[in-house]
DNA sequence: CTGAAAGCGCTAACAT
DNA sequence: ATGTTAGCGCTTTCAG
C-alpha cells in the first residue's frame, strides 16, 4: 500500500511553466484564467491524479466540512439512531459525521470535545455526561452545538429531546387509570436532566417517594437486583413503571427468572419499544418513543445552522410519546 | 456563538512573553524546557481553552489521526458494536473516526470512499456493498483498509469476519441431530460472501437445495412473506433455520402472529442473539456471534498496521460462533 | 491574463 | 533554556 506522494499544484505548475497561482485559479474555475490555459491544467491535474489538500485549505479559513457525534455509547440504539439521522442528513449536504464516545466519564468527554475542536469541526450534536467539565462547556460554546436528549445547564446549545416528563406521566397514568395505588417507579439516578424529568412525570401522577427505586440508568443488573428487592417487601407494589431502556431490561429478565405472573400479580409499563419487547409474555406495554425524530431535527437544526453562523436558536419542544398497550397491565387484583 | 477564532498557540506565547516555539515545545512536553515555564505554560493554555490545530499539524506532515468506518446502516447491531469496539481501540491511542453509511448502495459507498481519501484519513475499515465500484477498490487499494463481516474479491484488504459456513453448518447440524429431515433454510440473497458462506454451511449439512428460501437479508417483512409462504406448502417443513438477524425477527413474528406452536409444530434455530430473543416464546434456541471479537480483532489489526505501513497481512480465520440451546428447538413429532 | 508574495498554525533545524 | 527562521499547500491580495 504505497503511500504515494501527494501532488501539488506546484507539481502541476512546474511541469506546465506556471505559477502556482495560475494553477490555483484553473483549478478554481477562476474566470479570469484564458480557457486554454484552464484545460491544459485541468487535464495535467487529472493526469497527474491532483485531489488537493484538505488541510492546507482548512488553514486558509476553509469552511469545515465535519460535524462531531459526542455519545456515552453507539451501541445504545437512542444514539445509533442519532448516529444514522446525522449520517444521512448531514452527508446528504457534503458533511462527514466525528464518532465520539464518553462512556459517560466527563474527563473522556473532555478529550472527545478537544479533539473535536482541534480537528476543526464545523458543529456538534452532543448526549452530555451527567457532569461536564467547566472546560468543555467552553469548548463547545466556541462551536455551534446542539445537546440531544439531555440537557445540561453549562452548555449554550439548544437542546433537542423527549419531553421525558410528560412520557412517565402517560406511562404511571395508564396504571393510575385502570385502578393501580401502589405503583413502584424504578427509573435512574437523578444526575441526569432526563432522569429527573421522569421521575417528575411519575411524581405528577403519584405524589408519594415511597415506591420509588433509583438504580444506574444504564445497567440491567442493577435494575435486576433493584426490582428483586422490591418484590421481596413485605407489601409489594402491584405496577411497576420504568425509567430507562436497560432498566425496563432488567425488570423484563428478573421478572422472567422469578416466574412473576404479569399482569396477574404485577403490570409492568416500559420504557421504548425495542424489538422484542413484543415478545416478552403476552407483549410488553410500553411507551413508544420518537427518537428518530427528535434525532432528525436536531441534525436539522444543525446543518441549517452550520453555513451562516447564528440564526436565533428557536427553542424546540421536547416530543411526547405513545403508550402502546400489549398485554403487560391489567387492573389490579381486588 | 461567536465563531471566535480558535486559540493559537501564538495567543499563549504574546500572554506570556514567550516565542511560539517555547510554547509549541512546552505544550509537547519537550525535555529542554524549564519545568516552570512549561507549567505555566499548560496551565495557560487550559485557561485560554487551547486545543490545537490538526490542519496545520497535518501540514507539517503529521500522520493522520482520522480513521474511516464504512457500513450499510449504524443502528444495525453488528455495525454499532463494529463502531464501538473501533472509537475505543482507536480512541485510546489518539484516532478518531469518521462514520459513513453506504445502504448497500455502491454508488454511495464511492461517494464516501473519496470523502475518506479526501479527508486523508489514516486506515478505513469497511463493510463492502455487494457489488463494490471498480474505482472504490482502487481508491481502498491506496490506504490501509479492513473488510469487516464481509468480504469482496476486488478489495486487496484482509478480512475479519464470522466463520459463515460454520455457523450455519451448527446451528442446521443441531436440528440434524435431534432427528429432523425437513430442515428449511430463510436466508439472505447469494449477492454477500456472507450469505453464500451460510447457505454453504446450510447445505453441508441438509443436501437438499428444495426447502432453500432466499429473502433479502435486512427485510423483516419480507422474510414473514418468505416464511409464510414456507408454512402454506402442502408439506411444511418440521425446522426452520435462518441466515441473518433480521430474517430471525420475521420468522419470530409470522409465527407469533400464526400462533404456530414452538417447537412443537416446528423447531426453529436463530442467527445472532440480540436482546429479546430469549424472551420469545420458551426461548429461542439461536447462534450466539462473537461480532464483538471480530470487531476488535479487526481494529487491532488496523492500528498496528497504520503507524509503520505494511506489517504482512497475516490472514485470519473466521470466528465460528456457538449454539444457545433454549425452548425453540425439540424432536419432531412422529 | 498571469506572477510574486504573504500568511494561515505549527514544528524542526539552526541559532543563541 | 529560549528565540529566530523557514516552510508545509493553498488562496488571496497586490503588481504587473
Amino acid at each position: 500500500m504505497p503511500v504515494r506522494p501527494a501532488v501539488t499544484t506546484r507539481d502541476i505548475a512546474e511541469r506546465l511553466n506556471l505559477s502556482v497561482s495560475t494553477v490555483g485559479r484553473a483549478l478554481a474555475q477562476d474566470s479570469r484564467i484564458s480557457t486554454g490555459t484552464r484545460l491544459r491544467v485541468q487535464q495535467k491535474a487529472a493526469e497527474l491524479g491532483y485531489a488537493g489538500n484538505h488541510a492546507a485549505r482548512m488553514m486558509r479559513g476553509a469552511p469545515s466540512t465535519v460535524v462531531g457525534l459526542v455519545v456515552p455509547d453507539v451501541r445504545n440504539s437512542f444514539y445509533s439512531t442519532a448516529a444514522h439521522a446525522l449520517t444521512q442528513i448531514m452527508g446528504g449536504c457534503g458533511y462527514q459525521v466525528l464518532l465520539c464516545e464518553t462512556g459517560d466519564d466527563a474527563d473522556l468527554e473532555l478529550a472527545q470535545v478537544k479533539g473535536l475542536v482541534a480537528a476543526q469541526v464545523a458543529g456538534v450534536i452532543v448526549v452530555p455526561a451527567p457532569h461536564p467539565r467547566r472546560e468543555s462547556a467552553r469548548l463547545l460554546a466556541q462551536l455551534p452545538h446542539v445537546q440531544f436528549l439531555r440537557r445540561h445547564p453549562s452548555l449554550s446549545g439548544p437542546w433537542f429531546g423527549l419531553d421525558d416528563r410528560a412520557i412517565l406521566r402517560a406511562a404511571t397514568g395508564h396504571l393510575r387509570g385502570i385502578g393501580h395505588t401502589r405503583i413502584a417507579y424504578l427509573g435512574g439516578t437523578p444526575e441526569l436532566s432526563t432522569s429527573r424529568q421522569r421521575l417528575n412525570g411519575y411524581l405528577d401522577v403519584v405524589g408519594d417517594e415511597r415506591l420509588i427505586v433509583p438504580a444506574p440508568p444504564g445497567s440491567v443488573a442493577a435494575a435486576r437486583a433493584a426490582l428483586a428487592g422490591l418484590l421481596d417487601r413485605a407489601r409489594p407494589p402491584s405496577a411497576v413503571v420504568t425509567g430507562s431502556v436497560r432498566i425496563t431490561e432488567g425488570v423484563l429478565a428478573e421478572l422472567r427468572a422469578r416466574q412473576v405472573s404479569v399482569p396477574a400479580d404485577l403490570s409492568v409499563v416500559g420504557f421504548g419499544d425495542e424489538p422484542g419487547f413484543s415478545w416478552w409474555g403476552a407483549g410488553l406495554t410500553t411507551m413508544d418513543l420518537p427518537v428518530h425524530e427528535v434525532a432528525t431535527a436536531c441534525s436539522r437544526w444543525l446543518l441549517e445552522r452550520l453555513p451562516d453562523g447564528d440564526p436565533p436558536p428557536p427553542r424546540p419542544p421536547g416530543l411526547a410519546g405513545s403508550l402502546i398497550e400489549r398485554g403487560s397491565t391489567a387492573p389490579p387484583r381486588r
